[in-house]
DNA sequence: TATGAGGATAGCG
DNA sequence: CGCTATCCTCATA
């Protein structure tokens, strides 16, 4: 049985095209890490087969599976070539499990939709690429580009409108960029299918094309999606408002994106966060420590 | 060398 | 006017 799912299988195991980060991490979730959000749903005998996505071809599948076997559990991943196909269950009990997967693929296609939701928030853009501009396109090549740490190839889809990206093929993506075009095109790929529901457009479309936000706020959504940027910045302690940012270049250059200012750096974002002192918007906390900082009112 | 505090100034809706 | 963005000086670790 096969769980149709935007994003997850496509994203998880993206190969990291950019050398500069030589680390397992590539800015997705490993497949246990992602998996283990739906651990309430998983039964222990349950195996998960991923088919292989042409973002899956360049990753080596024995290094995938030993990665899976290390987490502890066992999931198998298939040879397949396929396209943006999660999973499925192995074993047997195929009522239980039956109605687990709905739920899970339930739950999967909720957090993309979350994540597409948040991305249009934190970029300011219609969470419709067709609707996007050429700067909107390259607003979310720059964002897409820092996020996963993709080589930057902005020029290479220079002038090109939302409608004219998402009418592109695969393959024109890797033409126009040979490094990173297939993982470009799943990215959007996510995007362009994670329009389903109506309301859910509606309601990203008044909250994102509006008002400029204010830098607290975009650090409150930043910390919202540790899965996506704890990396850069997350909670020390939630309940009191405390965190730290822990790439500050990282942190100040999806800032500089979301205001289009790329010239901004940790120098100058800071500088707006000590602002907020006397506004009492945001303070060090009592034991001040380096880029650790506190908000005022917890929410 | 990176971070932190805060003054000064300019731009912008 | 509020909210930065930019630049700068001095202090600190």
């Amino acid at each position: 049985m096969y769980i149709d799912v935007p994003a997850f299988p496509r994203g998880h195991v993206a190969p990291c095209a950019a050398q500069e980060h030589s680390d397992a991490f590539c800015g997705f979730p490993s497949m246990p890490e992602y998996l283990s959000r739906f651990d309430m749903l998983l039964s222990e005998d349950t195996a998960w087969i991923v088919r292989k996505s042409d973002v899956l071809t360049s990753i080596d599948r024995d290094e995938e599976l030993l990665q899976c076997k290390e987490a502890g559990q066992d999931y198998v991943i298939d040879s397949m070539a396929g396209h943006r196909a999660l999973c499925v269950g192995l074993s047997g009990q195929t009522d239980v499990e039956d109605r687990c997967l709905e739920q899970v693929q339930s739950l999967v296609l909720d957090e993309v939709l979350k994540d597409i939701e948040t991305a249009c928030k934190l970029l300011n853009i219609n969470p419709d690429p067709a609707e996007w501009s050429s700067g909107h396109v390259q607003k979310w090549l720059l964002w897409t580009e820092h996020l996963y740490r993709l080589p930057q190839v902005g020029k290479a889809f220079q002038h090109l409108s939302g409608s004219e990206l998402c009418v592109m093929s695969e393959d024109e993506f890797r033409q126009r960029c040979s490094s990173c075009g297939d993982v470009l095109f799943a990215h959007l790929d996510i995007w362009k299918s994670g329009l389903g529901s109506e309301e859910r457009c509606a309601e990203a479309d008044s909250s994102c094309s509006g008002q400029p936000i204010h830098l607290w706020q975009f650090l409150r959504e930043l910390l919202l999606k540790p899965h996506s940027y704890g990396r850069s910045i997350r909670w020390l302690n939630k309940e009191k408002g405390i965190f730290k940012i822990e790439d500050s270049a990282h942190v100040a250059k999806l800032w500089g994106i979301r205001k289009n200012r790329p010239a901004m750096n940790y120098d100058k974002l800071s500088r707006s966060i000590r602002q907020y002192y006397k506004k009492g918007i945001i303070k060090k906390p009592d034991v001040s420590q380096r880029l650790v900082y506190q908000f005022v009112h917890p929410v």
